[in-house]
RNA sequence: GCCCGGGUGGCGGAAUUGGUAGACGCUGCGGACUUAAAAUCCGCUGUCCGAAAGGACGUGCCGGUUCGAGUCCGGCCCCGGGCACCA
C-alpha cells in the first residue's frame, strides 16, 4: 500500500468491492432483525444539492450503524420524479419534462454512487412511471367506490393575463411571476381526498409515537386543530335559509354584535346584486392571491351588507358584515363576532364603531374595562341573561343543551384540517383515473383499464396543460354506458406519490398487485430521515395513505414511520442552499477534490442533524486533513510490523491510560451514533482518541498493542461515516474479511475502571479549586481535603460553614 | 398574523438528568522543517486586570427559582422553517 493518502483510488476500490460483492441488496428473510431506513426521496432537480449530501450521509450513516448491530438493513433509493420545476424547464429550454426528467436521474444517481451510500439499488422508484403511479390511480378508484374522495368548488390562484392556474409560490407580492399580473382568487371544481375522514385517529395516534421528535408532533396536532363547539343557527331577515355558524365559545353568545360572511357567500352575493358599493368590495376582494400567510396579515377589511340576523336567545337584530377574513372554504364561509372577547372581532369593531359588550367577567373578581383591552381567558358569565354567574363549561353546556333541545344547533367538533385537494391543472403529474359522461357524470376508470398512461411526446407551450390539447388522450368511452365521454385531464398533487413509495420499495416489481408480503415484512420504516420542511404535510399525506391502505387490506400496519430524524438545513452565509435560490456548493467539485469521505465526515461533523448546518470551505480542508492525520496514524502503526497479543499484567499507567481512553470512546461512540444520532460529537470523540494515540510514543509490544486495539476502534467506529477510508484501513490492519462485514466493538468494562477521579471545589457555587481523589473515597474524606485546599481557604476564611453539598464524583460546594 | 424551532469565543459547535462553560475542529498569531513556497509538525488563541499565582466579567435582553442556571420558570428582542399549488 502507498504511504500517502489518495482518496481517489481509496474510495474506487472500496466502491468496486461493495458492489461486486452485492452486499447492500437484501431479499426478506423471517430469521434476521430487519431494520429498514429511509430518506425522504429526492426530486431529481439536475445535480445533487448539499441538502441531498447531508440527508443521504445521516441515513447512510444509521443504516451502517444498524448492519454493524447485526440487523438485516433495508436502504433503498428512488426518484419523486413528477412536479413543476420539470415543466418550467421545458418552457424555458424547450427539453420535454419526461427527458429533462429522465436525464436528471441518470445523473444524480451517478453522483450518489460515487459518494459510497449503501443503497439496494435493484429496489428503485421513479414515480412517473406508469408502473408505479398505476397503483395510485387504482387506490383512487377504489377510494372513489367508498366515497372518500369527492368532487367540489375551490380556489385557486389565476393570472388573467397568463389564463393559467399558479402554484403559491409562483405569486409574488400578489402578482404573477411571469406576468406580472394581478393575481385573481377563482373556484373551479377539483377532486379532494377526505383526510378529515381520518383526523381523531391521526391526531390520536400521536400520543402513541414515542419515535418522533415532540416539535413535530405538535405541529400536526395544531394542524389538525381539533376543537370541541357548537354550531348555531342565525336567522337571517328576508330570508328563508339560517344563518350556521361555529363557535367554541357558546358562552359569550350574548356578545355578539355582528356577523360577518365571506365575500363568496351566497348572501353577499344577493347583496351586491342590489349595491354596486358592496358589488365592487366583494370583487375587490378576491383580487389576493390563496395563501393563508395573506390573508391573516392583509388588512382587514369589510362592509355592512344592509341586512340583519336574528340574536337566537335575545330575538335582537345583528348587522351582517362581509368580510375579506372570513372564507368561504373554512367552515361554514360565516362567523358571529364577539368584539369583547375575541382578538380579531375587537379590532374590526374598533375601527368600524361596531358596539363592544362585555358578556365575561374575570373569574378572580378583578375588574377589566372591556372598552380599552379585549378579554379573551375563559371566566364568568355576565349580561347573559339566565346564564349570569355560570363558568365556562357550565355556561357551554347549558347553552349547547338549550340549542339541541331547541334542534336550532348541535354540539360538534371541528377541525382546522381541511379535506385533500389533489387536483393540479398541470401536465406532468399523474392523469386522475376520471371519465366524464354527459349521462353518468365522473365515473372512475376500472382496474383494468389502467393505468391511464401519460402522453411524454407533447408540445409544450406553457398556456395552460398540453392534455387539453391532446384529442386522443381526452376521448373515452364511459365505462358505464360505452358512449363518448371525455377524459380528466387534471393530475394529481406530486405529494400523492410520496406519500406511499416507501412501502413500494418493498416490492417494486409487482405488477399485479400494490402491495404484497414483502411489504408485510419491511413495513413499518424504522427510522425515517427527511427535512424538518416536511413536519406537517407528506407526513400528514403519508400518514393518511398509510391507513387508507391498510382499510382496503393492502397491509396490517398503521403508522409508517416508527422513528423520525428531522435534519436542519443547510446554510450559506445564514440563507437556506437550494436549487430556488441559486446559493449552492456543488457537491460533485468537492469530491473531485477531497474525495467522497471528506464530503460526508463534513457534514456530520459541522452539526448535529437537527441543527441547521452552515456552510464552511475551511472546515472541509479541515475534514480533509483529519482523514490524512487518520491514514498516516495507522500507516505508521503496520510500518513497525506485526503486533502481538495484549498482555493486561504488562500494562504501565499511559497504557492504562490508552485503554480506558478506547473504551470510554467506544461507550461514547455508540451512544451517540446508536442513540443520540449526534455524529458531531461522535467524530469529535474519535478525534480526541486519534490524538491520545499519537501522543502515546512507545513501542513497546504493550505499547502497540494498546495502540493496535485502539486503531481498530477507530477504524470500526468511523466506518459509517467514512467507509472507503476505513475499508482500506481495515486491511492495512491485516484483516482479510472486509470491514463491511464486521460488528461494532464492544466496551470492555474493565478497562473503563480509573483509581483517582478530578472533583471541583466550589465555594458559593464559584470555582476556587481541583482535587484528585481516590474513586471510592467517601463524601467526608473528599469535603476535608476540599476544605484544606489553601485556594478553598483563602475564600472560606473566617466565614462558619452553613453547608457542604458532595455530588460524589463530580464537585464539592462548599455554602458559607 | 398563527404554529414549530434556534440564539454560547473571531467562526462551526461541545457541555446527554440543574453540577468544571467553550470539548473537537476552523481561523488567526508565533515557532520548526524548506533556498523558497505548499504540505506537515509544535505552541498560543473568550474579554478585562495581573509579572505570576490568581481574580472580575461572560451563554440574545430583562426579571425570578436554587447552595449552584447555557440548562428550569415569567416577560421581551432577533433569526430560521411551515401555513395546505415549491418539493
Amino acid at each position: 500500500m502507498s504511504t500517502p493518502y489518495h482518496p481517489e483510488s481509496v474510495e474506487k476500490t472500496a466502491r468496486e468491492y461493495w458492489e461486486n460483492s452485492r452486499c447492500f441488496e437484501v431479499e426478506e428473510d423471517p430469521d434476521k432483525d430487519k431494520f429498514y431506513c429511509l430518506t425522504m426521496f429526492p426530486y431529481p432537480s439536475g445535480k445533487l444539492h448539499m441538502g441531498h449530501v447531508r440527508v443521504f450521509t445521516i441515513n447512510d450513516v444509521i443504516a451502517r450503524y444498524q448492519r454493524m448491530q447485526g440487523k438485516h438493513v433495508l436502504n433503498p433509493m428512488g426518484w419523486d420524479a413528477f412536479g413543476m420545476p420539470a415543466e418550467n424547464a421545458a418552457i424555458k429550454r424547450g427539453v420535454p419534462p419526461a427527458k429533462w426528467t429522465y436525464d436528471n436521474i441518470d445523473e444524480m444517481r451517478s453522483q450518489l454512487k460515487r459518494l459510497g451510500y449503501a443503497y439496494d439499488w435493484s429496489r428503485e422508484v421513479t414515480t412517473c412511471r406508469p408502473e408505479y403511479y398505476r397503483w395510485e390511480q387504482w387506490l383512487f378508484t377504489r377510494m372513489f367506490e367508498k366515497g372518500l374522495v369527492y368532487r367540489k368548488n375551490s380556489v385557486v390562484n389565476w393570472d388573467p393575463v397568463d389564463q393559467t392556474v399558479l402554484a403559491n409560490e409562483q405569486v409574488i407580492d400578489g402578482r404573477g411571476w411571469r406576468s406580472d399580473a394581478l393575481v385573481e382568487r377563482r373556484e373551479i371544481p377539483q377532486w379532494f381526498m377526505k383526510i378529515t375522514a381520518y383526523a381523531d385517529e391521526l391526531l390520536d395516534e400521536l400520543e402513541r409515537m414515542p419515535g418522533w421528535p415532540d416539535s413535530v408532533k405538535t405541529m400536526q396536532r395544531n394542524w389538525i386543530g381539533r376543537s370541541e363547539g357548537v354550531e348555531l343557527a342565525f336567522d337571517v331577515q328576508g330570508e328563508a335559509e339560517p344563518l350556521t355558524v361555529f363557535t367554541t365559545r357558546p358562552d359569550t353568545l350574548f356578545g355578539v354584535t355582528y356577523m360577518a360572511v365571506a365575500a363568496e357567500h351566497p348572501l353577499a352575493a344577493r347583496a351586491a346584486a342590489i349595491d354596486p358599493g358592496i358589488a365592487a368590495f366583494i370583487e375587490d376582494c378576491k383580487k389576493t392571491d390563496a395563501a393563508e400567510a395573506t390573508l391573516e396579515t392583509m388588512e382587514k377589511r369589510g362592509m355592512p351588507l344592509g341586512i340583519s340576523a336574528i340574536h337566537p336567545l335575545t330575538g335582537q337584530e345583528v348587522p351582517l358584515w362581509v368580510a375579506n377574513f372570513v372564507l368561504m372554504s373554512y367552515g361554514t364561509g360565516a362567523v358571529m363576532a364577539v368584539p369583547g372577547h375575541d382578538e380579531r372581532d375587537w379590532e374590526f369593531a374598533k375601527k368600524h364603531d361596531l358596539p363592544i359588550v362585555q358578556v365575561i367577567r374575570p373569574a378572580d373578581g378583578s375588574e377589566i374595562d372591556i372598552d380599552a383591552a379585549v378579554y379573551v381567558e375563559k371566566g364568568i358569565c355576565m349580561n347573559s341573561g339566565e346564564y349570569d354567574g355560570l363558568g365556562f363549561d357550565d355556561a357551554f353546556n347549558a347553552i349547547a343543551d338549550h340549542f339541541e333541545r331547541s334542534g336550532r344547533g348541535r354540539r360538534t367538533i371541528n377541525y382546522r384540517l381541511r379535506d385533500w385537494g389533489v387536483s393540479r391543472q398541470r401536465y406532468w403529474g399523474t392523469p386522475i383515473p376520471i371519465i366524464y359522461c354527459d349521462d353518468c357524470g365522473a365515473v372512475p376508470v376500472p382496474a383494468e383499464q389502467l393505468p391511464v398512461v401519460l402522453p411524454e411526446d407533447v408540445e409544450f407551450t406553457g398556456h395552460g396543460s398540453p392534455l387539453k390539447d391532446i384529442p386522443e388522450f381526452i376521448k373515452a368511452a364511459c365505462p358505464k354506458c360505452g358512449a363518448d365521454a371525455r377524459r380528466e385531464t387534471d393530475t394529481f398533487d406530486t405529494f400523492v406519490e410520496s406519500s406511499w413509495y416507501f412501502a413500494r420499495y418493498a416490492c417494486p416489481d409487482n405488477d399485479t398487485r400494490m402491495l404484497d408480503e414483502r411489504a408485510a415484512y419491511w413495513m413499518p420504516v424504522d427510522q425515517y430521515t427527511g427535512g424538518v420542511e416536511h413536519a406537517i404535510l407528506h407526513l400528514l399525506y403519508s400518514r393518511f395513505f398509510q391507513r387508507v391502505m391498510r382499510d382496503e387490506g393492502l397491509t396490517d400496519v398503521s403508522e409508517p414511520f416508527t422513528n423520525l430524524l428531522t435534519q436542519g438545513m443547510v446554510l450559506k452565509d445564514g440563507a437556506k442552499m437550494s436549487k430556488n435560490k441559486g446559493n449552492t456548493v456543488d457537491p460533485q467539485e468537492l469530491i473531485g477534490r477531497y474525495g467522497a469521505d471528506t464530503v460526508r465526515l463534513f457534514m456530520m461533523f459541522a452539526a448535529p442533524p437537527e441543527q441547521a448546518l452552515e456552510w464552511s470551505d475551511a472546515g472541509v480542508q479541515g475534514s480533509f486533513r483529519f482523514l490524512k492525520r487518520f491514514w498516516s496514524a495507522v500507516i505508521a502503526h503496520t510500518e513497525q510490523g506485526p503486533v502481538s497479543d495484549l498482555d493486561p499484567a504488562a500494562m504501565n499507567d499511559a497504557h492504562k491510560a490508552l485503554r480506558r481512553k478506547t473504551h470510554q470512546t467506544i461507550a461514547k461512540i455508540s451512544d451517540d451514533i446508536g442513540r443520540r444520532y449526534t455524529f458531531n460529537t461522535a467524530v469529535a470523540a474519535s478525534m480526541e482518541l486519534l490524538n491520545a494515540v499519537n501522543r502515546l510514543d512507545d513501542t513497546s509490544a504493550t505499547g502497540r498493542a494498546v495502540v493496535h486495539e485502539a486503531l481498530e476502534a477507530v477504524v470500526l467506529m468511523l466506518s459509517p461515516i467514512v467507509p472507503h477510508v476505513c475499508h482500506a484501513l481495515w486491511q492495512e490492519l491485516g484483516h482479510e474479511d472486509a470491514l463491511i462485514d464486521q460488528g461494532w466493538p464492544q466496551v470492555d468494562d474493565d478497562a473503563l475502571v480509573a483509581d483517582l477521579i478530578e472533583v471541583v471545589v466550589q465555594v458559593n457555587g464559584k470555582l476556587r479549586g481541583r482535587l484528585s481523589v481516590p474513586a471510592d473515597a467517601d463524601n467526608d474524606t473528599v469535603s476535608a481535603q476540599a476544605l484544606a485546599d489553601p485556594n478553598v481557604q483563602r475564600f472560606v476564611g473566617e466565614d462558619a460553614i452553613r453547608k457542604i453539598i458532595v455530588v460524589p464524583g463530580r464537585l464539592v460546594n462548599i455554602v458559607v
